[in-house]
DNA sequence: CATGAATGAGAATTCATTCAT
DNA sequence: CATGAATGAATTCTCATTCAT
């Protein structure tokens, strides 16, 4: 009905998401009034309202059509046939691409949403766990074939590796780590190669 | 006054910061009210604001307590000489056991600190950032003699080690990773394999 | 449906109206919204609009309609030449037997208009007013011809004889008193016969 | 603590249920903001909500408070040993003295809570019900012993007696009757004497 | 006539902070 | 030091009404 695809131009509630997520990035769930999302869409206040029951589901709705898209990447790239190596180069990749196309969004995930144990990290909870099993399960089975290490417990492994990409996200968001084109590829390759490889010399 | 340990009877100011890290662990630095603090160090309203100025001096004083001890842990260490993989382990080490001794106070200080971009993580930014710096500086002087690859960039590998532990603890916080007394140990142990050794065979 | 009786199938006004009844008997008018009734009626909600200047004007409208015919009743029945204790029956009967009819409507008339003594009420008092003087006007005629007490003042009377039978009413909308159908006569045979006789034995 | 009863002069909470029943009086209580009771009562917006956790709290008090008091006479009244003429006259007259005494109380009390069917009257329907039986077990004694007729059922002669008293006062909220010191207890007189005599003539 | 998106003025409630005692 | 009443700005959410189609 409203996110058909076709008028673009007018869709509202598209117009709405999108400024929330500049806001949300600017000043944070927390730090912004609805009516800055209002004004940042150009739209009057009561229409936030008449397309979001409140401003907790627009940073829901905002998390969950990023996240979902993440889940069904991260089961299509396990379900392929390829070095777990490669698996995990397409996940950092593509979480990686998410930022670099939109670090707005991003940043609200995670500063918002992913690490909020109080409030929306909390009610998330099992969607971004199943994110974290998702890859434990890339680990898992590579560690059955032989291609990972299987004294470290996938579950650890998972966390280990999705916690370096975040922390590299969190760098580029608090302009901690360099971010110009090439980082971003460097970073896929250096986040594979450090949890793969190890930092010691082999 | 604060750290000293003899009059703990009627520190009250002591009191207050040890309830505030249960309140704000609890429910959040956002999702709490000052009274909130108050009723859980079991003083009045306005006790609270004679030894604060507000409350997010409050969990100024939280952060920068604990973040200074372990930025001090952290500088000690590197000034020893010792292998890289020990000193990163006590790093690890240290940040684990923080958590071990006082899993409250480190919620708050990642949850409430270090991933708030838009607030207290912006403005004791310098302070967080001396911490991935030296530990940046444990990898650079690591890689100069040879222990450590030096292909990946130090801020680069910093990043990628501190976001394990983290995830880590983010894990024990949402109650994702198994926490007994043995996982503790082990955590320090696989993080610094993982990071050091990667997660393929060697 | 309700008065007209032809054009039953595309009356949306009439749709309209009914549902508000129905809307405002259950959630009260202050409780409900205009889409409320919009929803009830199976209609979009600018139609509402496009019938009623407001929604103040869809309850005076029903008030307006109901009690016009209450008062047409009661100059009718005062018309007569029928015993006072008769006339008193016709109007108490009247009132019961709307009720029964609709009791919605007149939930709505009585709890949101007629005793709405800063809003509707205030509105439509020369209405309400009315009413109570043209029971005060069977009561002067009938203490003329000595068929009642004229030590009572009309106006008094009339007051007391209302309020019993709108408490009745009351006792119904708030589920005090029993509603089956034979309650229905026997109110208005205790009504006239507490009133006239009074509950002291003759 | 509050309530104590000496320093009238500053015990804030008294003044804002005061100058609420003057708000709700004068704009009913859908038609007045929180800040119009604040304003009245001289106090600051906060004020109001430290001493009562919402709008809704402060009416329900001032309900609890005046209706006890009703319930309390009504049981006292009842307990003693007189005919059921002067119990009812008594109670007539404690409601009559009730609304000569603090008229704003009584017109809030009866205009929005006791015919607020979808409010605040369905949510104290216990409290008002008593207020019914307790009149209704009055009457039930007195046809025991045949001081009054028994065809009638207490049920409802309590109604039509409380329903007359109410709109009594109705009749002087609205400036409908007439209003001087000498209509109080004419009007007690009439009260009783319509319901336990009749309107026709002995 | 009919639709429902768009508008924006409220209004209740919250809560950090101040201050008199 | 200690108390908790007092303050009032800030913000979310509601909803009657308007209007373009």
């Amino acid at each position: 009905m409203a996110t058909s695809g076709q008028e673009q131009a007018t869709d509202k509630r598209r117009v709405i998401l999108d400024a929330a997520v500049k806001v949300f990035a600017r000043e944070g769930f927390h730090g912004c009034r609805v009516a800055d999302i209002a004004d940042e869409a150009g739209v009057a206040y009561g229409l936030v309202y008449h397309y979001f029951r409140s401003k907790d589901e627009i940073l829901d709705t905002l998390f969950l059509e990023r996240w979902g898209l993440m889940l069904e990447e991260i089961a299509r790239v396990d379900g392929e046939s390829a070095p777990a190596r490669e698996k995990l180069a397409a996940v950092a990749g593509f979480i990686i691409d998410s930022y670099r196309h939109d670090p707005d969004l991003m940043k609200v995930i995670i500063v918002d949403v992913t690490r909020a144990a109080n409030s929306f990290g909390r009610s998330h909870l099992e969607k971004i766990r199943e994110a974290y099993e998702l890859i434990g399960a890339i680990v898992a089975s590579a560690q059955q074939n032989g291609e990972l290490r299987s004294d470290i417990t996938p579950a650890f492994a998972a966390m280990a590796f999705y916690g370096a990409v975040e922390q590299v996200l969190t760098g580029w968001i608090f302009d901690i780590l360099p971010e110009a084109a090439e980082d971003y590829d460097q970073a896929k390759e250096f986040i594979v190669s450090t949890i793969c490889d190890g930092l010691e010399p082999r």
